[in-house]
DNA sequence: GTGCCATGAGGTCATATGACTGCCATTTCT
DNA sequence: AGAAATGGCAGTCATATGACCTCATGGCAC
């Protein structure tokens, strides 16, 4: 039997979703909250298997007592359900650690199988939200991969042309008048900029990016 | 009619899927590659609506041949069908741009539906994957929060402090015997580390994580 | 009183240096 | 010959500095 909590501040939507669970033999609605704060009490009180919660409410949000509860115990699983999957609901409460994702517009059907699947400990995200979560994976992909790359600077670029002509350190330092300890410094910037580990790579990057 | 290419370096598997997508009204198997090279070429020629790709072929693998047709039509819609579902795989495919993700143990309805799904421009990533990208989204997030956290250096330690005591700039330089400059660049990078934007935050965040 | 400018403080960025680590090859010791 | 010491080169990290930007504040001109 599958204890479940729901957190929504819509007596109807309370209603409707109770009705559906009451059709389903293996669960049972043991108990609703009306905002985020009651949430997090009746969890504490009720330890349920998994909590339905809706984002919008007074008093506190959905994600806010997800993120509280999970705080508390890690293996809380918590389905989010709610009516708008704009991108920023979407990355919270998977951030927060919600196990699901799902939206309103689902059935009856969809919402019991997606609460089992949570129950078993496996993901369950909406094939609409899919897409929203794989557009902010990439995006925070990107983001990751160049956190500064405002290009090289002045100095960067210039030792870079250098390497391409197969210059050591030493005599790149005497080239510039710098000691050798500097040129490997921008070196190991540059290195990190263009994301490759050694100067052969660099170099290959910077001809593919036009920087040579 | 949905036009699909396949790329599959077994024979078995190619005609499997064909003699699924037979059955299906509205999909047209338009050609078949063995590898990645192949898939590319015949890519170009075909300008297929949907290609399904298997990772693991010889010449070249699906990944890298996704990310290249990728680069040559960037609504190129891909979804990779593959038999093992490693975090690195779903990570690297869906990274490269592929709009789907789908494991072989899969029914044939369920291929269908992801096909037309993808074809509608939608994300199909099946349910086991989901999880794995889902972890690998927080483990990315936890990464972008703390991109190299490792603690404060000693300067950086000692200036925290003084800053606590509601040291100026200029007052913690001639305590410390440096540039006011000098402390202006360690608040700098002190301020990145713990993710906040000026000192007052920087001491609560130092209270917190007992750092003071 | 109002508006403008000088000033100073905080913060960011490019620049510069040397200590230290790790790898590789060459030489030296056994 | 094989193992061990040595030296050089690449790369990383903490350290240090000053130029420049922004914003708030206070005084001055009107």
């Amino acid at each position: 039997m599958i204890n479940i909590l729901l957190a929504d501040d819509q007596q109807l939507m309370r209603d409707g979703i109770s009705m559906l669970l009451e059709l389903e033999e293996d669960m049972a609605l043991v108990a609703e909250a009306a905002n985020g704060r009651e949430a997090i009490e009746l969890y504490q009180q009720y330890s349920p298997d998994v909590v339905l919660m809706d984002i919008e409410m007074p008093t506190m949000d959905g994600i806010e007592a997800a993120k509280r509860i999970i705080e508390l115990d890690a293996n809380a699983k918590i389905l989010v359900l709610t009516t708008f999957g704009q991108e920023d609901y979407v990355r919270r409460s998977l951030l927060a650690g919600a196990r699901g994702f799902l939206l309103k517009a689902i059935s009856g059907a969809d919402l019991s199988s997606a609460i089992r699947k949570v129950q078993r400990g496996e993901a369950a995200v909406d094939a609409q939200s899919i897409g929203v979560l794989l557009q902010s994976y990439r995006d925070m992909a990107g983001t990751l991969q160049n956190p500064n790359s405002t290009l090289l600077n002045r100095r960067e670029q210039e030792i870079l042309e250098l390497i391409a002509q197969h210059k050591s350190n030493r005599e790149i330092a005497v080239m510039l008048s710098l000691a050798e300890g500097t040129i490997k410094n921008y070196i190991s910037q540059l290195l990190e900029k263009l994301q490759v580990h050694d100067r052969k790579q660099a170099v290959q990057i910077g001809r593919d990016k036009g920087l040579l």
